[in-house]
RNA sequence: GGCGCCUUGGCCGAGUGGUUAGGCACGGGUCUGCAAAACCCGGUACGCCGGUUCGACUCCGGCAGGCGCCUCCA
């Protein structure tokens, strides 16, 4: 399997099966509801996990939850660790609702604090950081490699108007920052009373979880600078490799623009499940390439709904009780997520299985996507099938009006009905 | 000023130096009491200008437009 990398610039092969494949990506900083656009880097690592699983690799997903930042004690002045944590149950609520299950481990900033400490402790033994007025700034100029990963060159990065006295150089960034008043969460540290800068925490963590060096580190494009490239100068200043491909999904996008909260054009993750279902999301995502950028409009989850209906409707048109063997064509998903974890190209295919009928094919692949509800049929409840079996019943007796009166009964209830010829002569579907 | 990405038929969206992507929507048809669903039929599209080539949507250069990043961002 090959993924591209926005180290290399280049497609980069994985190891053969079993692996390891440990991968790093990069969560939210939790302060107020999860927005469609963080959902994304978590689908995409979720999608990838499984996947790598049912081609035969151990497979690994670490995701962090920010839990101790500048937006978090802006946004909640004197109370940000309540903040934080309810806010993280909102981001484990509404990425639970996709149905993709849970990332391996999903470690907090705030409680990496003393290997945090033990790490920039280091950075400064080497020379690589400096403490200055109760903060520790990283030295960029000590790195040569620095702007390996995003391609910034130090000399030609746009000058920093808003700057900090206490740094060396204007491109060194905090490591650690000394507690200011109004700032309710502070750690004791060699260097006085503060907190975590924000890049330092993803090092720690990485590191903590899979060691120096790792296959696959992702997020957002948007974090690649200053954020990814500041992790690893900082695992690279130890002499650690840290992650070896970096995978940096697409925006989501509103009205041509990424969608963020900064910008308030944000749009709650939280709305567009309760709004167009999980299935919906999921297909959404699943229509575009990890790396594109995606646009969110009424008429790009309309046409993913209309998606999964085609779908659904295959699974209930299947005869009762016949299933075409058990055949499931891997090798042609694996020929497009292999390369480069094509999914429209998945998508594709899976609508090539359902005209060829290769319904286990299409369960199986739709399973590996979070969507095997979408094969499974839907069940009335009594009194609806009751209102169904009453239209049949005066439809054989040519009593249209009165069928006509039931269908709308029933569409006031919530279900469709559909003539069919097989027992019980109707079908009901869920209107959505 | 610097780094990078994008521009495909009404919409979404893959991909390839020469062969139908796929989907959604739309129109026509089959089926149906009427519908719905399903199925069949219906569009050779790749921003513009040059170049390379027997041949370019695909490679190279320029231009135009759009987007992301350059220490808040998934």
């Amino acid at each position: 399997m090959r993924l591209y990398s926005t180290l290399s610039r280049r497609l980069e092969e994985l190891p053969e099966p079993p692996g390891p494949i440990r991968m790093y990506v990069c969560g939210p900083t939790v302060y107020q509801r999860a927005h469609i656009g963080n959902a994304r880097p978590f689908v995409v690592a979720m999608w990838l996990r499984s996947w790598l699983r049912a081609s035969g690799y151990e497979a690994t997903l670490v995701h962090n939850i920010t839990d101790v930042n500048d937006k978090i004690y802006a946004a909640a002045p004197g109370a940000s660790a309540e903040l934080a944590a309810r806010a993280t149950e909102w981001y484990l609520e509404d990425t639970g609702d996709l149905g993709l299950g849970l990332p391996d481990a999903l470690p907090k900033a705030t409680e990496s604090i003393p290997a945090i400490i033990r790490f920039v402790e280091q950075l400064v033994e080497r020379g690589y950081a400096y403490p200055a007025g109760g903060d520790v700034y990283f030295r960029v100029t000590r790195d040569p490699g620095y702007g390996r990963l995003s391609g910034q060159r130090p000399d030609q990065m746009a000058p920093d108007e808003d700057q900090s006295p206490l740094k060396e150089d204007p491109r060194d960034f905090a490591l650690w920052k000394a507690t200011k008043p109004g700032e309710d969460t502070s750690w004791e540290s060699p260097w006085g009373r503060g907190r975590p800068g924000w890049h330092i925490e993803c090092s720690v963590m990485a590191e903590e979880a899979f060691g120096p060096a790792f296959e696959i580190h992702g997020g957002g494009l948007d974090l690649v600078f200053p954020h990814h490239e500041n992790e690893l100068a900082q695992s690279r200043a130890l002499g650690h490799d840290f992650a070896r491909i970096w995978m940096h999904n697409g925006m989501v996008e509103l009205g041509g623009e990424k969608m963020s909260k900064s910008l308030g054009n944000d749009v709650s993750l939280r709305n567009v499940l309760d709004t167009w279902g999980r299935e919906v999301v999921l297909l959404f995502f699943l229509r575009a390439h990890w790396r594109r950028p995606i646009e969110l409009t009424d008429e790009t989850l309309a046409q993913a709904k209309a998606e999964v209906e085609t779908f659904r409707n295959f699974f209930l048109d299947a005869e009762p009780g016949v299933e075409d063997g058990e055949r499931i064509l891997r090798s042609e998903l694996a020929a497009v997520l292999d390369d480069d974890f094509n999914t429209p190209e998945a998508l594709a295919l899976f609508h090539s299985w359902r005209a060829r009928e290769e319904r286990s094919s299409l369960r199986y692949g739709l399973e590996l996507f979070g969507l095997g509800s979408i094969a499974e049929p839907p069940q009335a409840p009594p009194e609806v099938a009751a209102l169904a079996e009453r239209r049949r019943d005066a439809r054989a007796a040519k009593d249209f009006a009165e069928a006509d009166r039931l269908r709308d009964e029933l569409a006031a209830a919530g279900w469709e009905v559909r003539d069919i010829a097989a027992p019980p002569g109707y079908r009901l579907v869920p209107r959505t």
